[in-house]
DNA sequence: GCCTCACATGGTAGCGCTACCATTTGTCTG
DNA sequence: CAGACAAATGGTAGCGCTACCATGTGAGGC
C-alpha cells in the first residue's frame, strides 16, 4: 500500500479541506467561489466560513492546469524605465488590481527576437489576454499572436492592421504636429533631435519630414539622431552636435522630453535664449515640462489611458463581448508654452 | 467507456508528445531538459530534437502543481512609475532574464495593507522567492514574509531585524549626509521638503535633523512635507511655501530630485541665485541632475545594483548557500555639483 | 564468480483544481 | 398526478508535470 506522499504544498489547506469543513463536496466549493450565484445562499455563507477560518487561497497553478486558462495578463513593453512605458504598466495595473487577474510583464529591451521569445514563454502558459507595445512585430511574433487564443491588444500605435485591437494614436501626426506649430511660430531651421529611434520614434521623425517638406524647408542636415537610449544628458550632447552641424538651427523637436530637458539645460548654459534664439518643443508632455523655466512646448499623450482602455477591451472581449471598435486612437494634444512663445 | 476530454490546452504539444517521438518515458524527458547531467548524451540530443520539432514548451503550472514550487520571483513595490522603483526591477528583470524564473511583480500603492494581501495571493503561488520594498512591513505581512518558505529579501534600505536577506543603505544617513553638506558649505537656514513621506523619506528627514540639531540649527519650521505624490511641479510649489513660511531660507535639502528640480526651475524663475542665495540637495542622483544649469547636488544611490543584490542573493539561497552576509550595505555617494558650490 | 554500488531509465501515483456528466430535488405544466 | 424541466449538488476523470521508488546495466572489489 503505497503512503500517501507527504503534502507538497508545505500544509496549505485545499479545496478538499474546505469542502470537508463546509461539509459539501469540493466542485460546490469551486464553483462557490468562482460562480457564486450557482450556489444556493445557505452553502455559500458555510463555505465561505470555512474558507474564511481555514484561510484558504485558491492554488492558481492547479486552477490553470485543470482549466487550461490562467487567470494572468501577460504585458511586453520594450522599457520598464521609460516613464511612458512605465505610466502605461500603471494604468494597466491599477485596471486589474481589483480582478482575479495577475500581471506578467515582460521586458523586450527593444529587441523583436526578444519580444518572440517571450511570447513563447507567455503562451506556455495560456494567459487570458496578452498586451504588446508597438505594431511592429517580427512576423514570428505576429504568429503567436494570432495564434495565442486570447485577446490581443497592440498598445502605443494606431496602424491599419491590428492582430486583434488596437489603443493609441498616430506618432506621425504628433511629429507632424510639432514640427508644423514651430512653423507657424516663425522657426525656420527646425532640427529634429532623436535617441533610440525605435519605430515610434521613426514615425515622428517621419511627420516631422513631411511638414518639412510641405513647407518646403526640409534639409537632412537637420537631423540629429542616436540609436543610444534617451536621457536628460543625451539631449544635451545631441543638442552640440546639432548646434556644430548646423549653426544657425533656430527651433528643435525632440523625440521625447527628456531630450528636450536636456536641449533645455544646454541652452541656459550656453546663454542661448529660449525661445528668441530657439524654440524646443518635446513629446509625450511629462509633468516637469510645464513647470521648466522656461516651460516647454510638447505633445501631450494619453499613456495611463492607453493602459486603462487596453485592459477594458480585453476585459470585455474576456467576457464574450468583443468591442465593435476594434482600433481606439486615443489622440494627442499640442501643449503651447514658453519655450516656442516667441 | 469515457473518452479522454478533447485536449483543453488548444493542441500544445505535451512532455508524452515528445517523450513518444524521442522514444523514451516522460520522465527522461523532463529530467533531460531540467537537470540535463543526469541523461546521457545520446538520448539528450535525441529528446532536444523532438522538442525542437515539436515546438514544445512546458507549461509552468502544470511543473508548478507537480513540483509544489513555481518559478516565479515575487516583487512588491510601492509604485511603478516611480524612477527610483522602476531601476531597482529593471535591475531584478536583467538579472533574471537568462533563468527560468518569471517575475510577478506587485504594486503596493505605498500602503501596507494592500502589500499584505498581495503577499497573501503571491504566497498562494508557491514562488521561489520574493523581494519586498522596505523594512516597515505590517506584522501580518512579516508573518506571511517568514511563513513564505521561500528565500525573502528586503530592497531599498537596511535596519536591524530582517525576515531574511536584506539589501540597501541606511536613509537616515543619506539624510545627515546631505543636511552636513549643506553646513559645511556655509548654509545655515536650511530647510527640509518632502512629498509622499513614506518611511524611508521619514527616516531622511530624521537624519537631516540629528545634523540640524547637532549643528545647534534645528527650527520645526524649517521643514515643509506633504503625502501628496512626489513631482516637479510639487516641488516648485513646496518651495514656495517653504518661502513664503521662512524667508530667509538660504537653503534646502529635498526628499528627492524630482522635488529638487522643481525647486531650482522656481528660483530661475523668481530669479532666485543658486547656488548664492540658496543652496540646493536631491536625492537618488537621476540622470537629469549632472546635466541641469546649474547642476544639481544629490545624494547618489544604487538602485540597480540593489536589484541585481537581491537576485543574486535569492538565488544562492535557492541554490541551498545562503549568503553569510545576510545584511548587504550598498551605500551612497553625495555627488558636489553646483548648486552647492559657494 | 559473487556482491556492491553508482548510473541511467522507467512506471506509478499523485499535485489541487475544474470540465463533464449524473443525480437528486423541487416546481411547474396540462 | 404524471411528465417535463430547471436548479442545486456531487462523482469521476483528467489537466501536464514531477516525486518517489523500482528496475536494469555495467564497473569495480574481493
Amino acid at each position: 500500500m503505497t503512503r500517501p506522499r507527504s503534502r507538497r504544498g508545505g500544509g496549505r489547506p485545499t479545496i478538499a479541506d474546505v469542502a470537508r469543513k463546509a461539509g459539501v463536496g469540493a466542485i460546490t466549493v469551486s464553483r462557490a467561489l468562482r460562480e457564486p450565484g450557482r450556489v444556493s445562499e445557505d452553502l455559500r455563507r458555510q463555505i465561505q466560513a470555512a474558507v474564511d477560518e481555514l484561510g484558504y487561497v485558491p492554488d492558481p497553478n492547479a486552477r490553470a492546469l485543470a482549466s487550461a486558462r490562467a487567470e494572468v495578463f501577460g504585458v511586453l513593453v520594450p522599457s520598464l524605465t521609460n516613464n511612458v512605458f512605465a505610466e502605461v504598466v500603471r494604468g494597466i495595473y491599477d485596471s486589474l488590481s481589483d480582478s482575479p487577474f495577475r500581471i506578467q510583464i515582460g521586458n523586450t529591451h527593444y529587441s523583436g527576437l526578444e519580444e518572440e521569445r517571450l511570447l513563447q514563454v507567455f503562451g506556455s502558459q495560456r494567459p487570458a489576454a496578452l498586451i504588446v507595445a508597438g505594431i511592429d512585430q517580427t512576423p514570428g511574433a505576429r504568429r503567436l499572436l494570432e495564434n495565442a487564443g486570447c485577446p490581443v491588444v497592440q498598445v502605443m500605435e494606431t496602424g491599419p492592421d491590428p492582430v486583434d485591437m488596437m489603443v493609441g494614436f498616430s506618432h506621425f501626426d504628433g511629429g507632424r504636429t510639432a514640427a508644423e506649430h514651430l512653423l507657424e511660430a516663425g522657426y525656420r531651421k527646425i532640427g529634429f533631435i532623436g535617441a533610440r529611434m525605435d519605430p515610434r520614434s521613426q514615425r515622428r521623425l517621419a511627420g516631422y519630414r513631411a511638414a518639412m517638406e510641405a513647407a518646403g524647408l526640409f534639409d537632412p542636415r537637420l537631423i540629429t539622431t542616436t540609436p543610444v537610449p534617451s536621457s536628460v544628458s543625451l539631449g544635451r550632447e545631441l543638442f552640440r552636435d546639432a548646434l556644430a552641424k548646423m549653426p544657425t538651427l533656430d527651433g528643435v523637436f525632440c523625440n521625447n522630453d527628456d531630450i528636450a530637458l536636456g536641449v533645455l539645460f544646454e541652452c541656459r548654459r550656453a546663454s542661448i535664449d529660449v525661445p528668441k534664439q530657439i524654440g524646443i518643443v518635446g513629446f509625450n508632455d511629462l509633468d516637469m515640462m510645464q513647470v521648466s523655466f522656461p516651460s516647454i512646448t510638447s505633445v501631450r499623450t494619453h499613456r495611463y489611458e492607453i493602459g486603462t482602455r487596453a485592459v477594458a477591451m480585453a476585459l470585455s472581449a474576456i467576457a464574450g463581448n468583443r468591442p465593435e471598435q476594434r482600433i481606439v486612437d486615443l489622440g494627442f494634444e499640442l501643449k503651447r508654452r514658453e519655450s516656442t512663445a516667441r
